[in-house]
DNA sequence: AGATTAGTCTAACGATTATTAGATTGTTAC
DNA sequence: GTAACAATCTAATAATCGTTAGACTAATCT
């Protein structure tokens, strides 16, 4: 083995450590989370549907890989991406993969049972009529996550509690719901609901990871 | 366990797959050697420096993952990339390891022993410069990988032949030489020799992948 | 036809990884 | 102080992956 090849090794050694932490499902789950701001283990981990201790362990990777990082507050520990490049990973894999793999795409299609519920993909102009009013674009996850980024002009009401405040919402005008992202099902669950209530709503399957407005430091 | 919470499941196990193709070091090196132009097995084997049962069983790997496609031809297996996203991908991937790992950058240092020897990183003004013959774009590739496709004025003198075929270079101008990327190190053997002889020459650590100008179909 | 070459498939080994349980470290609340 | 909580560490298991060897297929060459 001579010199140039051993170099050669350790470069490749390097990125693979970046797909290492990429292979892993509930990792990718958790580099979403971290997307949408800031988050102690435990509130990753009850949202990725794991334990702490696999939460934890997965972050440990995360971490390793130089993806994420964390800073002690109190008894919490809050874990937060490292810079908007490795958002832009992800977005870049995801899409990546719905243009090779079939079966994904056809996850998808299961998923979004009425293409008429979705929003026009056209950012400027959606941007142009929330600025006038003509439409209500919802955000529809946690509070602190609109808090800590959201897309523009849009308005905070959780999941939750959409219910008990429907009387927030104009009958009049569309109503455009987002939450984190393509496969994040809130805000697809928000149209379904506001439907059924008589309001008009279509689901933006974007979020702000896909906007590049994703908050860091 | 709730129904979202399976289809959520479904939608990032398949990006995984992606993330797990790009989670060996041997597959990257692959991949890389794919952007190049399609290639058989055994000479992807011989320029990776792995067995040809190992690069047949991390192809199939990668075909599994949709990211390289097969054709029969004689009796040779040609491997070539799925198409552009995965050149983007693999560029991508390699300039967030880059961001992110300290590790990386400092192989990367060790490489480059000589600043001076590398060439300004302004891709208008260097096209401009070649268009006019002020400088000479040197492709050191295999003949087979120029053909494939090639940064725009290059000329093509492998890397075997350098060293007979001096004369073609001229003395005055600067040799601007480029291979596969950054993680290739023939480009930079390369000056290194032309340097000795005493011609002006400086490394580009880019190539088609890089420029965006990966040959598919 | 027999020999050669390119490539894959299967099986097998050891080396990693995912996941969970149990013990442990800090920090806050009382 | 003790209790409760957040999070990590260590150790152990089962599952998966990387790598190699051996048998096999299909095409080419003589």
């Amino acid at each position: 083995m001579n010199d140039s090849r051993r170099i050669k090794d350790l470069l490749y050694e390097q990125v693979a450590r970046i797909g290492k932490a990429a292979s892993s499902p509930k990792r990718l789950e958790l580099i979403e989370l971290l997307c949408q701001g800031e988050k102690t283990v435990d509130t990753l981990a009850r949202e990725a549907a794991i334990s702490m201790k696999l939460a934890s362990a997965h972050l440990r990777e995360l971490r390793s890989a130089r993806l994420v990082e964390t800073e002690k507050r109190g008894k919490y520990v809050i874990y937060r991406i490292a810079n908007r490049a490795v958002a832009d990973f992800w977005v870049g894999i995801r899409s990546l993969a719905e243009d090779r793999l079939v079966e994904l795409r056809m996850v998808i299609e299961q998923m979004v049972s009425h293409p008429k519920e979705l929003a026009p993909q056209d950012r400027d102009s959606l941007v142009r009529m929330a600025r006038k009013g003509d439409v209500m674009v919802l955000d529809v996850r946690p509070a602190e996550e609109f808090l800590a980024a959201h897309l523009p002009f849009a308005r905070s009401i959780p999941i939750g509690e959409l219910k008990l405040r429907l009387s927030e919402l104009p009958k009049g005008k569309t109503v455009v719901a987002y939450c984190r992202g393509p496969y994040c099902l809130m805000a697809r669950d928000a149209v379904e609901l506001l439907r059924k209530k008589g309001y008009e709503a279509v689901w933006l399957p974007e979020g702000v990871a896909e906007w590049g407005m994703v908050p860091v430091r």
